[in-house]
DNA sequence: GGATAATAGTTGATTTCGTAACTAACAAGC
DNA sequence: GCTTGTTAGTTACGAAATCAACTATTATCC
C-alpha cells in the first residue's frame, strides 16, 4: 500500500510548534494557580492581575495597569469595579486631570495580595525547581523576549 | 494568616513570575499567528487546532482530538460544526459503534491546512531563530514538561 | 476664545467560553 | 430480556471576552 492522496506524511510536529507549546504550558500552569485565587477569593484572572500590579507598584491609573499588564481597558474597568465592590481597592480622582483615577489597594486588598503573593512565590519556586537552575534563567530570558518586547517582528 | 508580618516592601517581580511570563509570551506569540488563520480563513483558535490535528494525524474522532489537543469536547463539537459548514471536514459515522464519528479533512480543508502549516513552519523557524539553537532545544523540552505531562503536581 | 482632536474610562451589543444537563448508543451484570 | 452504568457527542444557559460606541475631560491649533 502506497501513500494515498491524503498522505499525512508532512512531518509537522504539532507538539513542537512553539505557539502551541507555549499555549499548552501557559494554560496548564495558569489553571493550577488559578484555583487559589478563584476558589479562595472568587477572583478572575484579570482581577488577580490588577490586584498584583497594584500590590507590586503601589498606586497606578487604569491606563498604566493596562500598559504594564497588557490588558484592554474594558477588562480593567470591569476588574476594578469588582475589586472595588469587594473593598480591595479604592479610587481617587486626580485633581489636576479629572479624567484619571488613582487606584490603590485598601488594607483588605493588601492582605489578600500578600497572601496570594506568598503562594505565588512558592508556586514559582516549585515550577523552577523542576529544572536545573541555569535552564530556568534561560527560560525566563527567552519568555521575556517572546513576551513582546517587540523585537521579533 | 492575614497579617502584616509580611513586609509591605516585597521584592516580588511580576515580570519574572512564570505563570505570568508564560501567559504573556503565549498570548503575544499567538496573537501574531492568529492573524493568519483568523483574517484569512475566519477561523478561531480551537478551529485551527482541530484542523491541524486532522491535518497531521489524518482521521480521528472528536474524543481523540480532545485528548491530543487537550480541548474540552464542547469546544471540539462547536469547532467541528464550523469546519463542516465551511466544507473543511467531513464526518462519517462508525458502523460498528454508531456513537462515534470519524472526522477527516476534505480536499478543501487539506488545502487550507497545507497553507497554514507552511506558514506555521516559517513562523516557528522565525521564532526559533531568535535564540541559540541549543537554547531552543531546552525551551521546547521545558515547555513540554510544563505543558502537563502531569509530572509536576 | 472656539472648533477639533485626543485621552481616560464606562457601557452596550455580540460572540465565545465553561459547566452541567441532556440524548443516543453501547456494555455489563444478572 | 431488562436494569444499571459508561461513553460519544450535542445543547442550554450563565459568565466572560471582544469590539464599538459613548461620556467626560483635557490638549491643540487657528
Amino acid at each position: 500500500m502506497t501513500t494515498d492522496e491524503f498522505d499525512k506524511n508532512d512531518s509537522f510536529d504539532l507538539q513542537d510548534f512553539l505557539p502551541f507549546l507555549l499555549n499548552q504550558a501557559a494554560e496548564d500552569v495558569s489553571l493550577h494557580f488559578q484555583r487559589v485565587y478563584k476558589d479562595r477569593y472568587g477572583m478572575l484572572r484579570t482581577e488577580w492581575r490588577v490586584l498584583f500590579h497594584l500590590g507590586v507598584f503601589g498606586t497606578l491609573t487604569a491606563t498604566e495597569i493596562g500598559q504594564r499588564a497588557r490588558l484592554h481597558k474594558t477588562k480593567i474597568s470591569r476588574a476594578v469595579q469588582k475589586l472595588e465592590q469587594r473593598r480591595y481597592l479604592s479610587r481617587v480622582k486626580d485633581d489636576k486631570d479629572r479624567r484619571l483615577e488613582w487606584l490603590a489597594l485598601t488594607p483588605a486588598g493588601r492582605t489578600v495580595y500578600k497572601e496570594l503573593q506568598n503562594i505565588a512565590q512558592q508556586y514559582d519556586a516549585k515550577l523552577a525547581g523542576l529544572f536545573p537552575r541555569q535552564d530556568v534563567v534561560v527560560l525566563r530570558r527567552m519568555l521575556r523576549r517572546l513576551a513582546g518586547d517587540g523585537t521579533h517582528w
